[in-house]
DNA sequence: TGATATATGTTATAGTATATCATAACAAGT
DNA sequence: ACTTGTTATGATATACTATAACATATATCA
């Protein structure tokens, strides 16, 4: 699977196909996809960088909504715990998951230099990662493989 | 490579090998190991657990070390940019490193039980996220795993 | 020694996240 | 209709995590 993020692909659809995909999910799932938390889910779409929560307060301010810290917060659970975004611990920041229909161990791609962030699959399970895992007894709930580095768009313009 | 962490070992050895062997390390590359900085490396390996630099900060102030908070924070920036220490983005916490004598991709089991945490090492180089990114054209500079679970001696006792 | 870099002391503040309690909206059962 | 349970939202306050900025001290080396 490929990651997007990098290249110049068709933006609208990623937003279009991202809603879309959520609200069908959501509808199969009996899961409530609100205004507050589609408003989140778009604004997030909007681009392939991680946003900080308060980055996300700011927008739904702008739209009317109440702009509390908790209900950023709220909205990012749901859409988090659910699968339709994740979490980039090392910015703690937020963004739109690529692949929302199929679980996975994401893996992020953070470029350090402009920030946007690509998501792609890791295989962990034929890692040393699970094998590890595995000779310890531990049990792997979740996981995310955080990469930080440099993207083709910033390589070579900055060091 | 094996964590260690969820199995009972002579612990004693790894803080006395976790010491000599940081110092030999400062040695060879002019590194200086102060004694906060020592001081920390020395909290951190007393356990297998990730702990806050607030939480450290206390065991500073009982030390008697000065405990304002950019104290722990420079410390821990030392250890962790020499390798010696790692940061678990997810817990907002840092652990002492395993494995401080190599470069290498760490990757965390830890356990949302009891928040111990073992250190293995992960092989993205034959992972689909090195694919990923190669296709991409991104350059990895560093990466890290972090794996939520359930611990062989917290599995059964606590669901 | 003097110049430079590195490390520490200290104060203040920025940034991230959650606890808590109150209210609203809606569905299901009586 | 009434009440009960559940889920979501509103609102305030506060806890937790991290860094900026500036002053002082200590090490290192030409």
């Amino acid at each position: 699977m490929q990651p997007i993020g990098f290249k110049s692909h068709d933006h609208g659809t990623c937003i279009a196909h991202g809603v879309t995909s959520v609200q069908k999910q959501c509808a199969e799932r009996g899961l409530q996809l609100t205004p507050v938390r589609q408003r989140v889910l778009e604004i997030l779409l909007a681009k392939h960088q991680a946003m900080g929560a308060y980055d996300i307060l700011a927008v739904l301010k702008a739209d009317g909504f109440s702009a509390q810290p908790p209900v950023a917060y709220r909205a990012l659970d749901f859409l988090v715990g659910n699968g339709f975004a994740h979490k980039i611990e090392r910015l703690n920041a937020f963004v739109a998951c690529s692949h929302p229909s199929s679980e996975h161990v994401p893996a992020f791609l953070i470029c350090r230099v402009c920030e946007n962030v690509a998501e792609g699959i890791a295989n962990l399970s034929e890692d040393t990662v699970a094998a590890s895992a595995r000779d310890a007894g531990f049990i792997i709930e979740r996981a995310v493989v955080e990469a930080e580095g440099v993207c083709p768009n910033c390589d070579g313009a900055q060091p």
